[in-house]
DNA sequence: ACCTGAACACCGTTCAAGT
DNA sequence: ACCTGAACACCGTTCAAGT
């Protein structure tokens, strides 16, 4: 607030005529990160629908990265998902075949899926002493023992800086594109496989 | 930290002579909150393997909801995950099949999946004024008109509390378990069919 | 209507001083 | 070796006072 206020040339206490406090302004600005990320209006193609929404949603985070941390795991930052996000998801999913609890499943699915690859690519570095604790997770793996943990110690130079947890920058500076693909992969085909196994479809066999 | 001091009756300042700073504490909570998440011995069933995994997550999670937030969203928390855990996820995607740049994508989707929906599900909720921000998630929705949102207005019953961004509970309350179990299939079978397509398998057909 | 300015009740962390 | 105690440089938020 204060830092906003200085950027704003007001005193701090100049904001609450303006808004109630500090998280209202946090889900303002994950709204606007996100306003723009649903994809054109819902067609017969869903996977391809959602294949949109999961990128968009990432172009979204990567242009506004510290809103990931607040999107992903803060539940203020709902007010910052509109109501037609959710409309759009569910009309989608309802045309995919899911119905009632099913289709409640579906949709937590899609939102875990959208929001879990990019909130942890994207999560922010601890902020004081980067240097050091670069190190020091560059240090953890190194050392680890060979014998011990073989596979680990095999892949180690593949995995370095391009891998979850075995990693000292985030997306901003090391984004896992590749990754994030074959997960939405993972995603559409483990979403059509749930599909094909609703009651509606299970009737139409 | 002044917290912690008092419960330790001693001086915030005296947590400094065990610990080089809050950081590492968090890291050392997050190291603990999972330290017993890894399932036996993989076997040659790297499904029934990964299924164990996804699940022992999020019971180390819900038994321990404040690191949610830290594990699945801050970067700090990888020191609080073992060289033993990544070892043993990349041991049995290689059993799987998987082989360099996919082995790599593979352990980014396991690591993402596994701490996805949890870190959403267990989000922390706005510290104060609870009940003010309780019905205004409720008014958002209930208010949303029926025409603009109709899908949302017809599903809202099904979905209040019991699902993403349509809640006000997060899951120490009201836990999600079919929706889990429903996400673990997908990301199962999703991993299933990235396996089938790696090199390896192309070559044996 | 909109902002200042003082004040309150907090933080994490340092460093010298005690025992 | 381990802790106290003062101090520093921060927070978000309130409320009365200004214009």
């Amino acid at each position: 607030m204060r830092k906003l206020a200085r950027t704003l040339d007001v005193y701090p206490t100049a904001i609450y005529w303006y808004v109630p406090n500090r998280n209202a302004i946090l889900a303002a600005v994950v709204d606007h990160a996100l306003h723009d990320i649903l994809p054109a209006a819902p067609s017969d193609d869903w996977r391809g629908w959602l294949r949109q929404l999961f990128h968009r949603y990432r172009e979204g985070v990567r242009r506004h990265p510290n809103v990931a941390a607040l999107a992903g795991a803060q539940l203020i930052s709902n007010g910052g998902m509109r109501p037609q996000l959710i409309d759009q998801i569910l009309t989608v999913l309802d045309s995919a075949g899911f119905q009632g609890a099913d289709l409640r499943h579906a949709y937590n699915v899609v939102i875990a899926v959208m929001t879990g690859f990019v909130t942890m690519e994207f999560a922010p570095q601890p902020a004081d002493d980067v240097p050091a604790w670069r190190d020091s997770v560059r240090n953890t793996f190194r050392s680890a023992d060979a014998e011990t943990y073989p596979v680990l110690a095999r892949y180690l130079p593949d995995l370095e800086n391009q891998a979850f947890v075995v990693r000292w920058q985030n997306g901003v500076d090391a984004p896992l594109d590749d990754s994030f693909d074959a997960y939405v992969d993972v995603a559409v085909h483990g979403l059509e496989m749930l599909a094909s196994r609703v009651p509606s479809t299970q009737a139409a066999v």
